[in-house]
DNA sequence: TGTACATCAGTGAACGCGCGTTCACTGATGTAC
DNA sequence: TGTACATCAGTGAACGCGCGTTCACTGATGTAC
């Protein structure tokens, strides 16, 4: 495979390693800054122009996970006025089934490795979780909800519930 | 550190490079074969005399944590016959909490890729799995309850949901 | 309009690391006669 | 009871791997005069 003599313009690099980061991300193995250059097309020495570091990158997908989930949730919720919390919790199931890496990534334990040098994502995840844990009448309510939802996500990422129809699980489940 | 002579008689070292691993695993970092014999007090290379490869250490662990963590299940609804799902809620969650990196590995990616290959494990996980699905009323209703206390686990464990008193919220909102 | 020069995004080679795994081996244990 | 020998759990050195990261560098871009 060879490289294009000029493949970006601009700062179109750092995209590309961002895409490639989540294509790997979302495609179930690690992400590793190497296979991101090299799916970009570009030395690994060429993302430090990019990124301090490794855990830097990490920290961009997570936030930009972050921003594309609130949007998700929000336009299910506003497209079921009526019943705002079912949509809710849909929404955040499927966009775990379309998004696995990013969810795992915005949710597990990475989160809390990154989160006291990167103040932007710390402040992604704190106004995510403070949106959820407020979203049904009283916390306590809120909280048992997000767990369901995000347990039934995991649930089915992993594989321990299968179902043939997974849309239809959810439609029964959320309601 | 210097090896004993005889640190080991008689098969001890399986029990002994099990347990490094399991210290490894609820420690919250990877488990390596090589860190693993080093707590051992052992060569590497000693390991391939009892497991195969790694993936039978971490199989053998997981399904040394389904049977660990049926134990637990089974006596926390023998001692509150009342309510016995309740209580069976509660312990999956302390189980969780307690051994945070066996209840990864068992019910994380980690078990589909095991599986395939490990016949005790994927019959222990299915067992498991069979029990949880069927624990409440309807499988429907089993599910909502399973993913509840799944997702608060998970939600606990990766501390998205950041609680002072942890025994206190899982009592108020298992329930 | 043309030339000198600073900027800057990339290259290529190299580093040290820990990993899983293989190999030929050694030395103690326990059995057969 | 003592000796020959097979078994077997461990050692030590080595392999190839992919990783994150650093370094000195090059060559194109764009600006100042």
């Amino acid at each position: 495979m060879s490289t294009l003599e000029k493949p970006y313009h601009h700062g179109d690099l750092r995209s590309a390693l961002i895409e490639a980061a989540e294509t790997l991300l979302d495609a179930g193995g690690e992400v590793s800054l190497r296979e991101a250059a090299r799916m970009a097309g570009v030395t690994p020495t060429a993302a430090y122009r990019h990124f301090a570091d490794k855990d830097a990158l990490l920290a961009e997908l997570a936030v930009r996970g972050f921003s594309e989930f609130g949007r998700a949730l929000g336009e299910a919720a506003a497209r079921a006025p009526g019943q705002a919390l079912v949509a809710l919790g849909r929404a955040y199931i499927r966009f775990a089934l379309a998004r696995p890496g990013r969810f795992r990534l915005m949710f597990g334990p990475m989160l809390a490795r990154l989160t006291p040098r990167h103040p932007e994502l710390h402040e992604a995840s704190g106004r995510a979780f403070e949106a959820l844990q407020g979203a049904a009448g009283s916390r306590d309510e809120a909280l048992r909800n997000w767990g369901m939802v995000h347990g039934l996500a995991h649930l089915l990422l992993d594989g321990a519930v299968a179902e043939e129809d997974r849309e239809a699980l959810i439609d029964r489940l959320i309601c």
